[in-house]
DNA sequence: CGCCGTTTAATTGCACACAATTTAGTTCAC
DNA sequence: GTGAACTAAATTGTGTGCAATTAAACGGCG
């Protein structure tokens, strides 16, 4: 980006910010009668993708450290949603496991969703455009963030 | 947005939270010296543009509740960036005030972003859509939620 | 004047995020 | 084999976000 562009970059970190926190306000209305928040149901949307993944493999496709994981998936197992069961083999991981209650939940959810998505009067070209444009930010700002841990090594 | 179009909305969701996290971590790197978050920083720049505002305008512009705000004003004004002076006409009423160390904050601040910024190779015209694409978002969304809460009054 | 609805700030409680550290377990070089 | 380097999960502490509630104060109406 352009070293005059500091407006841009300003205006564009607080649009993704602003527009991260309706999109998931509106998955929220969709998820509170199952009591799931939007985090959790990306947890579940991982492991009805693939069951039994070890926490530090959801961490890596949801980039949340163990940190954010750990308390998450406590409280999702308190609820009936997971298991969380460790591996004779290596006693460091953990593997996460959907319940019956959690597999079940899939279609129920995702028609709740659907429901609300479906009313978004934003075109699917433009919706398009502007997941690719978004994935290109993010790609950029890995490489930049892995840079700069780089020189932080020094 | 069509119907079969739930992994459209998912996948755009997810970006935008990913995105957007990634963004405020690179900020987060040029803000650690001065031990500001990003939103405190958004508070600072609202100020910057027009100071003695009340709190419910700083929420409007960022879209912010007052329980969010109030913490996080206490704690810039118990780090020297803000006051907060009660109205004697209005009692309920909070105006924010820059210090001077939030005064002055500006230029050093402005400079730490723009040299992280800078680094970015996002072309300004893809930024630029990338913008315009992320506020129509917004403004769907925004549309959207009013109409549900509207909804949900009944 | 006094009451009531409205507005606004503060409070409460819960659930993330994440930096930094700790604890436990594994692996690899020698 | 064994000790250092590495890896994985958990813990700790701070700071948001936000729904829901409470408290305070204004403002209009009878």
């Amino acid at each position: 980006m352009n070293v005059s562009d500091q407006s841009l970059a300003n205006q564009l970190c607080f649009a993704l910010y602003r527009a991260s926190r309706l999109y998931i306000k509106l998955y929220q209305q969709a998820l509170q009668p199952f009591a799931l928040t939007y985090p959790q149901y990306l947890v579940l949307r991982m492991l009805w993708e693939a069951d039994h993944q070890p926490l530090h493999t959801l961490g890596t496709q949801l980039d949340f450290g163990s940190n954010t994981l750990t308390p998450l998936l406590r409280r999702m197992e308190q609820r009936g949603w997971i298991q969380r069961r460790p591996v004779a083999t290596d006693r460091r991981q953990l593997i996460i496991h959907l319940t019956d209650q959690g597999r079940q939940a899939q279609v129920p959810v995702g028609q709740a969703i659907q429901q609300l998505t479906a009313q978004q009067q934003l075109s699917p070209t433009e919706g398009q455009l502007a997941l690719l444009e978004n994935q290109a930010i993010i790609a950029d700002l890995q490489r930049l963030l892995a840079h700069q841990s780089i020189i932080k090594e020094k």
